[in-house]
Formats: structure tokens, C-alpha cells, sequence
RNA sequence: GGGCGAUUAGCUCAGUUGGUUAGAGCGCCACGUUGACAUCGUGGAGGUCAGAGAUUCGAGUUCUCUAUCGCCCACCA
């Protein structure tokens, strides 16, 4: 009737079906429930989720599926990303390999567009691997970052922080990608060291006085920004400079390991010569630096002031530095300090720009060696040393880096950086573990304004129109204009000037709306928007609140916000986290959530982090279809411990013959490789179309999920023989005390399982509450509980209660373990409702249609039994033991052998009932138990002194008297070695004085119980080699 | 340079406030299986808890240092 094997496929698509139909992971915003709610860390549009993805909204669903069932209203709100920068370079890299063409040739319009089919394609294909996981999501609340409700959120949050003035646009360097023609945030930028050099330049002094330098030398590594520099550097104070440094220095000697003074030494040593050396030409540079003097910018021919600030470090290079405020962040700064000009030499894709002289048009690396050239020819090139230089590169294009000056947009961070650290610091907002609040407090706590502007195309357009260069004259009439405009749509634009931009002046309108109207009212004054896009982070920060409807008050919005938990990996809590937690309190003054867990990091078996490119990134549906959904939660679930990174070795699967190949450095970078079983060769690489290739493409899985999807079939099984003696279920009521100690022994687990169980989820314990799980299922309903009610199930007597108390266990465990294995449970609950339809213990109830709605259990403390948990830890040890001699001995498992149990008449009491299952346990049949029992003929014993109980066993048909000796020397030898360990411990005058004096008691009675046992298996001993040699002699 | 974390069996990981000779799953070995389950059962082998030191009667567990690996942040004319 019901198949051996639970077949996942078949039964998820249809319980997805029926759950969808029945509405069961839809919120209702009018329920009386308290709410729960968690959202999505939506995931970026750019790709497919791995494994990592995977882990994340396992974790998530298990939370949420297990408040729904404790009777929360639980909202759990999907959505995507739509991931600014990356998903524009993926269209745009695809255009160049397919078309030939860049963004230019295809106009804004068109490439958005193009952008918006892709993200179509990405996001059915995240939503769809999410729902065959099992998410329980709110699907018909399915929310995209850049949707028109998101986008309403974002207009009301920029309108409302640019109203508040904590958004103003300076002219700032940005990370520019001379490739993708755009600027990148610090966060995409990586660093590489390259092999360079470090040039040395002399720059004239203007009019030297007698006794002056006639050149400053600096150094560069860089040399064709030096047609932006506007200034030379030296320090104000040299001398003050140099006592740091050697401050510094001495300290560092004092602190270093032995091995490494001398090299501290010599450094001190350097540090003085030169300080000896140059001091005096540096204070005489101060001092001209302080007087005004100038210098002759070389090949550009341009005056250049000396400055004194301390950036110029005087223990470095030639303790004079040049200063290029448009394309360094150090020289900017320098430049901000000193009000230095800031020129910009870079066009947009990396050449040298009209300010760049005569170098203009030349790409960096041609201008760099014009540059080289044309100095040395003026003999104003110095030495030239090689070095290691760190590059830093777009993670996007994987080009360097230029630092330029561009019109940014800024969020000044100062208060709404310290309400987001407030709210951790007095625990309003949780983060577990606990050690990551240490990263959110101190990247916070720098409180560096945000620059919130990218030069893209794909993203929310920055709501601002303005004009600028304008003279003083027409920003007034301009002013008055535009606020005519305000006046007649009242809190729709918001209209301010700014004159920061040297002589010049322009005007910024902020429009909360797109209307059209509006639009044209304001583009008719001369004002045009900007043409730039949001980082993507601006609209994530407002995910908790945007996804429910603000700033609309919607009956969501009030029913849900703030949510509940929040379930993310380590890399976004600053990025992330801690900017919807001060948006939150910005836009609606309350935390987004309460608590935020933050799970490990899924690596490969080489310790690297998953990702498509380099082919080890393990595709949900890859594990999905090899070992089912539940498989891969379960698989998942077990491994969120509290450390920060698992280890997830990964295979490919043969597509010839379905053999695992453990992937390596080596086979990973091939692009095909031969199966180490059947020699066929297959490809390691995605391809676009896997009908292109040559070779079919092993999908990566791993292996670590089988264990998992044992389980799965564990449970089914169990389940299966529950069923299979279920007919004519009759439910009754059941009097606990009445029951036989197995029954109340599974009852007083059941209660100790499910709290442990649920502490654990709550605590996002989700590794031990798998441990807890599988423990129990397997080794003690399964391998103790079924066991023992097979003969009973057969027994017309006892098998109605029977089948009412396994049913019950059943059926609890099945709901605890529903929010991890949330199919294979929905599907045996199915089978379970048509044979037993009402039950439980003590008392039968109607149950639900499906467990995703049933009531999460509530441990019965009435359950708990001590003295049964005991009493079965001894059956448990003395089937244990029974076992262990049947193995030694090569007992074949049909045959029955007989034992005695020797015990007080107390255990004889408890023992009895129990008497019968030892055959069905451990093969034995109990032929005599009791104080007075008499070992037997041919005897096999073992002691359980922890319970003053000794086993004998009958082996008068299987006697296999070497195996007996081995096994009995064996024991001697762990018995000998422990009696010594603790006699030395005991007689450590220290260990018995100071020890605790239970702790010492405890030792001396282990010691006296382990000296018993030796005695018992040393008699048994040598009776044993009595009886050996007495049978050598008969044979002779 | 600053910070965080990891190092326990061949592999992947547990190990509560310090207290019997350190556990699980997989893998390995032996035996077994017609009755829910070979996606199974029973038993076994396998560990100087990275290294050194300190605290303690007692350290996988606390502290210091070292090594290796990983991540985050900052900086580098």
C-alpha cells in the first residue's frame, strides 16, 4: 500500500500544491495571533542561489514554520535584490559577448530594458529554487527592490533625509572603473599587489634665496598624476615627527620577541642617521613652506605652493610629498585642510583630459611613460627603485582603479549612525553570537558620511533636479521660481541652493513624486535630473518597512512592523543590517527587528568560499533531485553550529554513470575531466547551453547530505510500520499510570525532547536541535520504542493501547520535526489522518488537515519520570551488554540464547515487565532474574556495577572459548588501567585535600566498584583457562 | 597594522558552568538480515584534543605566547 521508499519528487510537488490551495503560508493582517515576521535577505537578481543561499532560507523557514505552528500570525516576506552594480555588469558583459556592443550603443532606455528581461528570467528562477526547498513564504506578497512600492518608499525616504538636510552632494573622489565607465564603492574594490616602481622627481624652487634648495625632491608611484598636483607637502613639525616615530619604534623593540630586535634595532638605528641627515633641510622647508614659497611644477609649468601638514611623514622617502587633491584620498584630505585647487586630469575612460596639457588624449600607461621620458630629459628625474605596489582593482571589471573626483550625493551618518549603535548597545536590537556586535558597533562608530550615488543605469534614479554653474543673479530668480512651484504642490519638492562649488552657485529640487506634471513644471525652469542611480543599499536599508507598504499605513505595516527576527551572514551586518536599522528608526522611529542571527559561512572541502566562477558554487536543485528537499535542509539545519565557517566538501556526479568525484584545485581548473569509474569524460564548467558542449556537465553536489536523506528514510519506514498496524485504529483515552513502562518511558522523552527541542530553535540552535532530533527518532523511538511494540502490536490485549500510544509518539514527532523536514512529514501526517484520524495521550483530539498548521507541542511535564528514564537506561545497558557478548561470540542473530539476570528484588520488580523483549531486542530469552540466580554451566558474565546488576549468559551451543578469553582479557586490561588512574589520583595528598569532598567520595566509590568488577572478571578468568587447559589435556 | 574566528578520529563536526580513560555521522574492519528500513542491524578498530608555557588537587574546556588557516576593517607618496 504505502511505498518503501518515500519518493520526494512526487510528493513535493503535490503538497506545494495543496498547501498553496489551502493558503497556509499566507498572513491575514486582521488575525488576532500575535505576529511573527521574518524578511528575506532578498537575494541578488544576478544568478541562481547556492548553497549558501540555501542554508540562509532553510534556517529561516525552519523559524517560521515552527512559530506558525506555536500559534503566531507569521508573515515571511519574499523578494529579490535588484543588485545595482553586479546584475548591470552581468547584461552588460553578456552584450559584449553576444552582441559586440556596450551600454552606449544601446542608450539607457534600451539597456534598462534589457536589464529588466534578465532580472525576470533570475527572479523566477530564485523564487522557484526557493519554493522547491519548502520556503513557506508569503508568495502573493512577493516584493523586487525596484517594484513601484519600493520604489514609493525610497522617493519618501531621500525626500524626507534631503528635507532634513542629511543629504548634500560634495565633489569627492570616487573609486572610478576606467572600464565600466562608472564608480564603484570601496566595498567592490579588491587589492593586488603588481611589481611597479618608485620614481624620485625634483621640482624647481621658484627664486631660490641664497642658502635655499634649488629642488624638493619627492617620490611617486604614480608619476603621470603629477600634472594634478597643486602643492608639495613637508611636515610642520619634522623634529616632533621624528620622536614619535622613534617613540614608537623603542616600544615596539620592547615588546618584540628576541628573534626580532636586532631588525628593531637597526631600524632605530636608520631612523636616527637620517634623522641627522635631513632634519635641518626639512625645518628648512617648513620654514619656506610657512614663508609662502613656491615651486615650478615641472611640464606643466605651473606655480605651486609648499605646505606644511603632516601628512608628510619625515621618515619616509624624501620626507616631502606631492599633493594631487583630485585623484589620491590622503592628498585629498590634504587638499581640504590646506584649501588647496583640486584638478581634475581624467576623462571618464581613463585618458588624460584638456588639463593634462599636451598630454591630453593619452591613455595612463602611454601618458605615465611620456611623463618618465619628457622629466628625465629635463634631468629632473631622480632614482628609480623597484617596488611591490598594491593595486586596487574593480571587483567587477577586475581593472585597476583610478581615484577621481566626481559630484556625489552623501547621507550624513553622525545621529542616524549613533541611533542604529544605540540600539544595539542597550539591547534593543540582539545580535547572536554575540561577538559580531564588536564589528556593527566599530564600523558605526566612524560615522563616515554614506555616498549614495552610482553612476549606473539599473537602479532607483536619484530624485533631484538641478542646475548649476549659475551666477549669483540667476540662482535667485531660479530660487524664487522653483518655489513658486513647491508652493503649488505643497510637500512635494523641496527646493534648495548651494554655493559651495567655488564662485559658482546651483539649485537642487527634490521631487517626492514622479508625476508627469510635476516633472514638466520643474524640467521647464532649466532643471534636469541627475543623471545618476542610488547604491543598491538605499533601498535594501528600507526592506523591513517597504516590503509591508510604507509609507502608506497599511494594515500590514501596522500588524507586522517592526518584525521579528532577522536571519543573514556575517558579510552584510554593516553593509546591511545596520542601515536598516537606522532607516527604520528614521523613517518610522521604531527597530526593524529584534533579534538578528547571524549563521556560518558554507566553504568547500578546500576552504574556499562557494561561487559560480570558480565552479564549486552547489546548485540547491543539484541536491534537491539527488537526495530530496528534505534531505537538503536536514543536511543544512545540522550544520549551523555557532562557529563562523563548515566545511561542505563538494563532488561532481558523473553524468555517465553517477559516481562521485571529489572535486580538488587540480580537477576544479580543468575544464573536463575522466570519472575515476567508468573513464567517460565530462565537463566541469556551466555552459550556456549544455547542448553545446562537447561533454555533459557533472552537476556538484556533496555527499555530506546522505546521511541526511537516511534519515528521511528512516522516518518514513518508522512510519511506514506504524500504518502497517494501525487498522481498525480505535482512539481511547489513556489513564498514564495504567500504561507499561515502555509507554511512559517514550511519553517522558517526548517531553524532554520537545522542550529541548524547542529551546533550541528559539535559541537559533538549529544544529542541536537536529542532533536532538535524529537522536531520538532513530535511537530511541525506532530502535527501542517500535522495537518493543512489534510483539505487542500482535497481542489482541495490549495492541489497542499500543496502537494509541504509538500513534501519539507518531505524531509528535512528526510536528517537531516538520519545520526542518517539512515534506516527508506533511506526507506521512497524510497517511496517519486516514487511519487515526483523532488521537494523543491521555486524550484523542480531531487533528489538523496539515501539521504545517498544526499546534506546535507543548512539553508535558506531567510525562517527565526519572525513575523510568532510569530504569529503561538499564534494560538499555543490559541489551548493550547481551549484544556485545552475542558479537564476540559470532552468534548468528536466529539463535535465542539464554541468560540469568542477577539483581536486587527491587530492579527485579521494575525488570520484569520488561522481561520479554530482550528476545526482540538482543535475541536472548531470560531464564532466570532475581537475587538468588545461579550462573550458568558454560557462562558468559558481565557486571553493571552501576546498577549492582550482573548478566550471565548461556553459551553452552555457541562456546567459543578463545573469543570468551579475549573478551574477558580485554575487559581486565581497560579494568587495570582504570583502577591505576584512579588509585594515583587518590592517592594525591593535594587531589583528596583540596578537591571538593564529593568529588573525592565519587572517585573512592568508582574505585571500589572498578576493584569489585576486576575481581568478578579476573575469577572468571581463570576459571576459563581451567576449563582450557583442562580441555587441551582431554584432547591430548 | 587593528579586530574576529578556527585548529578534537582518515573526512565533516559536537563537546554545557574545569571533575570517570573525549563523542556523533560518514568512511574502514568483522558479523548479520524474508517481517518498517541493505537508504538496514549489531559489534569493533581508530584521538599526545595544533605546539609551548601558566593557573589549578584536576585543563579539550581558563589565561599567555607560537604556528597554520580563514574572514572583516584600516593603510600603503
Amino acid at each position: 500500500m504505502i511505498p518503501n521508499r518515500f519518493d520526494h519528487a512526487t510528493a513535493a510537488e503535490e503538497l506545494l500544491a495543496r498547501w498553496d490551495a489551502a493558503g497556509c503560508s499566507h498572513a491575514d493582517p486582521s488575525s488576532d495571533k500575535p505576529p511573527f515576521t521574518i524578511v528575506i535577505p532578498p537575494p541578488n537578481v544576478t544568478g541562481a542561489l547556492h548553497l549558501g543561499h540555501g542554508l540562509n532560507n532553510t534556517l529561516q523557514d525552519i523559524v517560521i514554520r515552527q512559530k506558525r505552528m506555536a500559534g503566531y500570525e507569521t508573515l515571511w516576506m519574499p523578494g529579490t535584490d535588484h543588485a545595482g552594480i553586479a546584475t548591470q555588469a552581468v547584461v552588460e558583459r553578456r552584450l559584449k559577448e553576444q552582441e559586440n556592443k556596450t551600454r552606449h550603443d544601446l542608450g539607457r532606455e534600451a539597456l534598462v530594458k534589457r536589464i529588466w528581461q534578465w532580472k525576470d528570467q533570475y527572479e523566477g528562477r530564485i523564487l522557484g529554487q526557493l519554493r522547491r526547498m519548502g520556503c513557506s513564504c508569503d508568495w502573493q506578497r512577493t516584493r523586487f527592490t525596484l517594484d513601484d512600492t519600493c520604489a514609493d518608499a525610497v522617493r519618501a525616504t531621500f525626500f524626507d533625509l534631503f528635507t532634513k538636510r542629511l543629504i548634500y552632494r560634495g565633489k569627492r573622489l570616487v573609486n572610478w572603473d576606467t572600464f565600466l565607465q562608472t564608480a564603484v564603492s570601496d566595498d567592490e574594490v579588491f587589492n593586488e599587489t603588481k611589481k611597479g616602481h618608485f620614481w624620485h622627481f625634483r621640482y624647481p624652487v621658484i627664486d631660490p634665496k641664497p642658502g635655499e634648495p634649488e629642488f624638493v625632491e619627492i617620490a611617486t608611484t604614480r608619476p603621470e598624476t603629477m600634472l594634478g598636483d597643486t602643492a608639495v607637502a613637508v611636515h610642520p613639525n619634522p623634529a616632533k615627527a621624528f620622536d614619535a616615530v622613534d617613540k614608537a619604534l623603542r616600544q615596539k623593540l620592547a615588546d618584540a620577541p628576541e628573534k626580532e630586535k636586532p631588525a628593531v634595532r637597526s631600524q632605530i638605528k636608520a631612523l636616527e642617521e637620517r634623522r641627522k641627515s635631513m632634519l635641518a633641510s626639512l625645518e628648512q622647508l617648513r620654514d619656506m613652506a610657512a614663508d609662502g614659497r613656491r615651486l615650478r611644477l615641472p611640464l606643466m609649468d605651473r606655480p605651486i605652493p609648499l605646505v606644511a601638514d603632516e601628512w608628510a611623514k619625515p621618515e619616509l622617502g624624501s620626507g616631502c610629498v606631492k599633493i594631487t587633491p583630485a585623484h589620491d584620498p590622503n592628498d585629498y584630505d590634504v587638499g581640504k585642510r590646506c584649501d588647496l585647487p583640486m584638478i581634475n586630469i581624467l576623462n571618464p575612460d581613463g585618458t588624460i583630459n584638456s588639463e593634462g596639457g599636451k598630454y591630453e588624449g593619452l591613455p595612463i600607461p602611454k601618458a605615465r611613460k611620456a611623463v618618465v621620458a619628457d622629466l628625465e630629459s629635463l634631468e629632473l628625474l631622480g632614482e628609480i627603485e623597484d617596488r611591490d605596489i598594491e593595486l586596487p582593482h574593480s571587483d567587477r571589471s577586475k581593472t585597476p582603479i583610478e581615484p577621481y573626483l566626481a559630484d556625489q550625493w552623501f547621507v550624513a551618518m553622525d545621529e542616524l549612525a549613533q541611533s542604529a549603535m544605540d540600539a544595539v548597545s542597550d539591547g534593543r536590537v540582539s545580535i547572536t553570537p554575540a561577538r559580531y556586535q564588536k564589528g556593527y558597533l566599530d564600523w558605526l562608530s566612524e560615522k563616515r558620511d554614506w555616498p549614495v550615488s552610482r553612476q549606473l543605469w539599473w537602479g532607483h534614479r536619484i530624485p533631484i533636479w538641478s542646475a548649476t554653474n549659475l551666477d549669483a543673479d540667476a540662482a535667485k530668480k531660479l530660487m524664487e521660481a522653483a518655489t513658486e512651484v513647491a508652493n503649488e504642490h505643497a510637500g512635494l519638492v523641496q527646493v534648495q541652493s548651494d554655493a559651495s562649488d567655488g564662485d559658482t552657485c546651483a539649485v537642487f529640487v527634490c521631487l517626492r513624486s514622479d508625476e508627469p506634471e510635476l516633472t514638466a513644471a520643474i524640467e521647464a525652469l532649466g532643471l534636469t535630473q541627475d543623471p545618476d542611480v542610488l547604491d543598491t543599499w538605499f533601498s535594501s536599508a528600507l526592506w523591513p518597512h517597504s516590503t509591508l507598504g510604507w509609507p502608506q499605513q497599511t494594515p500590514e505595516l501596522k500588524k507586522f512592523y517592526p518584525t521579528s527576527s532577522l536571519l543573514t551572514s556575517r558579510d552584510i551586518i554593516t553593509l546591511w543590517v545596520a542601515r536598516m536599522v537606522l532607516m527604520g528608526l528614521n523613517n518610522l522611529g521604531e527597530i526593524p527587528f529584534d533579534r538578528v542571527y547571524i549563521h556560518p559561512k558554507i566553504l568547500d572541502g578546500l576552504g574556499e568560499t562557494m561561487s559560480k566562477s570558480k565552479g564549486n558554487g552547489v546548485d540547491p536543485i543539484d541536491v534537491i533531485e539527488k537526495f530530496g528537499p528534505d534531505a537538503l535542509r536536514f543536511g543544512l539545519a545540522r550544520l549551523a553550529t555557532e562557529t563562523q565557517d563548515v566545511r561542505m566538501p563538494v563532488q561532481y556526479e558523473c553524468p555517465h554513470c553517477e559516481k562521485l568525484i571529489d572535486q580538488t584545485k587540480k580537477n576544479r581548473s580543468l575544464p573536463t575531466v575522466p570519472c575515476a569509474a567508468c573513464g567517460q569524460v565530462f565537463s566541469t564548467q556551466w555552459a550556456e547551453t549544455d547542448e553545446d558542449k562537447a561533454h555533459k556537465r557533472a552537476p556538484v553536489v556533496s555527499e555530506r547530505f546522505e546521511t541526511a536523506r537516511n534519515f528521511v528514510n528512516k522516518l518514513w519506514n518508522a512510519s511506514r510500520f506504524v500504518m502497517m498496524h494501525l487498522d481498525e485504529f480505535e482512539s481511547t483515552s489513556i489513564d498514564v499510570a495504567t500504561l507499561q513502562i515502555e509507554d511512559r518511558w517514550l511519553l517522558s522523552r517526548l517531553a524532554t525532547v520537545t522542550e529541548e527541542v524547542t529551546f533550541a530553535i528559539d535559541r537559533f540552535q538549529f544544529a542541536e536541535a537536529s542532533r536532538v532530533l535524529y537522536n531520538f527518532a532513530w535511537d530511541e523511538f525506532c530502535s527501542f520504542y517500535v522495537e518493543i511494540a512489534k510483539p505487542r502490536l500482535s497481542d489482541p490485549e495490549q495492541r489497542q493501547v499500543t496502537q494509541n500510544v504509538i500513534a501519539h509518539g507518531l505524531d509528535q514527532l512528526l510536528r517537531l520535526l516538520h519545520p526542518v523536514m517539512p515534506f516527508v512529514t506533511e506526507s506521512v501526517w497524510g497517511y496517519l489522518a486516514d487511519l487515526a484520524p483523532k488521537r494523543g495521550v491521555p486524550e484523542p483530539v480531531d487533528t489538523e488537515p496539515f501539521v504545517m498548521q498544526a499546534v506546535w507541542p507543548k512539553a508535558n511535564t506531567d510525562h517527565h519520570d526519572a525513575k523510568i528514564e532510569r530504569q529503561f537506561a538499564e534494560f538499555q545497558a543490559l541489551v548493550s551488554a547481551i549484544r556485545k557478548i552475542r558479537a564476540s561470540q559470532n552468534i548468528a542473530q536466529r539463535d535465542n540464547v539464554p541468560i540469568a539476570i542477577r539483581c536486587d528484588a527491587a530492579t527485579h520488580d521494575l525488570l520484569k515487565p520488561m522481561t520479554a523483549y530482550f528476545a526482540a531486542l538482543a535475541g536472548a530469552q531470560v531464564h532466570s532474574i532475581g537475587p538468588d540466580v545461579i550462573a550458568f554451566e558454560t557462562d558468559a558474565h558481565a557486571a553493571l556495577p552501576e546498577w549492582d546488576v550482573d548478566l550471565h549468559v548461556d553459551l553452552e551451543q555457541f562456546i567459543d572459548l578463545d573469543a570468551e578469553r579475549a573478551r574477558l582479557e580485554k575487559l581486565d586490561g581497560q579494568i587495570t588501567g582504570q583502577i591505576a588512574g584512579k588509585e594515583k589520583k587518590l592517592s594525591n595528598e593535594n587531589f583528596v585535600s583540596r578537591a571538593p569532598k564529593e568529588i573525592v567520595q565519587q572517585e573512592r566509590e568508582a574505585l571500589e566498584s572498578l576493584k569489585t568488577q576486576l575481581i568478578t572478571v579476573q575469577s572468571d578468568l581463570a576459571k576459563l583457562r581451567t576449563k582450557q587447559s583442562a580441555e587441551a589435556s582431554e584432547t591430548a
